[in-house]
DNA sequence: CAGCCGTCAGGGAGCGCTCCCTCACCCTTT
DNA sequence: AAAGGGTGAGGGAGCGCTCCCTGACGGCTG
């Protein structure tokens, strides 16, 4: 399976080596007769030109890293996130000729086989999912002098990032609950090691703390489980707890189950908004009002930020507004 | 940002090229006071070695593409299906060593660079997620003679596959709801054009007809919005219906939805059986029973398939065995 | 002690491509 | 008509690495 090089397709068409690449990288320095000889000899051939030995002379790849850097049962595995963005990043990546390398850092180990990675010139550009403030990976790879985006605001100030306006959401949902005459609005927080679940219980806190209302929070981990678990716990601390914001959707699902399992009813007894507004938050029963980030656009936005960095663009961050869907629950 | 050549390695440890390279890619034939020197010399200078010109002169990549092939609303890019598979792929070939270049072929032009892609040499093998049976791209990177694992069975009959015995998962959900004495039962297809959909109905009806029962058939096609809709149909047309297989699990929860709205217990009245055993299915209300097909097993199956044909393995399909999960649904 | 063989370091060709440079040719301009 | 300029093709170096081949050296054997 030997395949034909730039020299066979310059053989056949009876031209010149540089003539069939300026042809096939498309340069309009040619003439009509020449490129139509040497397209007519490439079609013949099958020539696909060699990537490796491209790289080599231009040091670009057009590929892209996508790094999801996360314990293996933690956060951005969870189904929602993780295939929301890699596959609306892989689409906007694709649409502009690049591919994407898709590296799990599950571990030190593999963290550090990424930056091995990285530095063997494989990638023209990382984009980072880390969603952990300790995180190493970010500041290392910000070392290392290839473009770098973060999908999230990151402990390595020096990264770019994309970032919601997580305080904002928590607003929103706070404030629609009041407006909905609710009096005790509990929160069921994401672990507070991430920016996000602090920026979120910060949202609530504020907006709470303005209306002159006190605040009620059981710490959960942005996991179904973890939802439940807390909403057990804030009925028993509050049984007259009439409101819940959970700071995603997959805990304001398990929050729902255990309401139910609880006989309380939902949005009669205890209204319910999430954060996210994942696909599942419009099939649950009663469905979910949520705070709806679009991560895919966050996502659409990082890769945007990568191709400008890649260009020589700026390093500055970009934030997203959100806005409040509401549905049954609430 | 210059990095270090081989050259300027061996250059500043006082040997050859031919020394370091054998150091680096850890060949036993060096003297061990020579591999020490090199190996400071790496470590101080931080020397990582040039994939692209590795590569030019091995031929092999360490890298595979991982090729999801649907249409952007089709069945694949749903949630558990893409990220369980996504995922695990990904750790099983970090551990080995090699490197995931995700491609989500959504359209025909994709389909053609990917084609294109593979044939530059990129990588060493191709893993394939193409559900739909009439879809080109098996068949067109099979003819390419370089190795494909697919992680369903496809219209390709050379390409080696990996495989669910649907027909008798089918067969294990019927023989249950059976077993609960129901009379009545249901099912809600997948879109009949994929294999695993034709096979797990065709479980169903043989398992039906050798009981001497009739089927009662809704066509759907593994979303969840078809499931609701195909349960809806299914009350219409027989009210009488007391249990229900769904073909995945999404349905599944678009049906448990429609019986919840049209006031019918579950499971009660009627009971509901799905396939696939996703995440979601625990979280359900009532949890769902579902026939566990452990996608990710199939992936990993899969992985270590199209690893074998890579270095000259056997291209035989691979059969994976289903077991029951009997929840609260049933 | 001469000759042989095995071991291991170094030299250098070449992987397939790009891109700089040279040079041929033709069209202008004076 | 000669000189100048512009256009576009061809030649060839070199990207960083691997791997084949050569040759030096030391230890054996006869």
């Amino acid at each position: 399976m030997k395949r034909p090089t730039l020299e066979v397709v310059a053989a056949r068409a009876g031209v010149s080596k540089s003539s069939v690449s300026r042809v096939v990288n498309g340069e309009t320095t040619v003439a009509p007769e020449i490129r139509d000889v040497v397209m007519r000899a490439v079609r013949e051939l099958g020539y696909v030109p060699n990537a490796a030995a491209r790289n080599l002379v231009t040091r670009r790849t057009d590929a892209v890293a996508v790094v999801v850097s996360d314990p293996p049962k933690g956060v951005v595995s969870d189904d929602p996130l993780f295939s929301t963005v890699v596959r609306t990043v892989s689409r906007e990546l694709e649409a502009v000729g690049r591919r994407v390398v898709l590296i799990l850092a599950e571990s030190d180990e593999s963290r550090a086989r990424v930056e091995r990675y990285v530095a063997g010139g494989h990638v023209d550009g990382v984009m980072l999912v880390a969603l952990h403030g300790a995180d190493p990976l970010p500041a290392a790879l910000a070392r290392m002098g290839l473009p770098v985006a973060s999908f999230n605001r990151t402990a390595a100030t020096d990264v770019p990032y994309v970032a919601l306006d997580n305080a904002g959401g928590a607003e929103l949902a706070v404030r629609h609950l009041l407006e909905r005459g609710r009096r005790r609005i509990a929160t069921i927080t994401g672990p507070l090691d991430l920016y996000e679940a602090r920026e979120r219980l910060e949202g609530y806190r504020a907006t709470l703390r303005d209306t002159g209302r006190r605040s009620i929070v059981a710490l959960g981990d942005f996991t179904r489980v973890s939802g439940a678990e807390g909403m057990r716990q804030l009925l028993e601390d509050d049984p007259d707890v009439d409101a819940v914001f959970a700071a995603n959707d997959l805990m304001a699902i398990g929050a729902l189950r255990t309401l139910h399992q609880a006989g309380r009813r939902v949005p009669e007894d205890v209204a319910v908004v999430g954060f996210d507004d994942i696909e599942a938050a419009a099939y649950t029963t009663p469905a979910l009002t949520s705070v709806r980030s679009s991560m895919a656009d966050q996502a659409t936005a990082t890769v945007r930020l990568l191709l400008a960095l890649i260009e020589g663009g700026p390093r500055k961050p970009v934030i997203m507004p959100n806005e409040l869907v509401v549905r049954e629950s609430s």
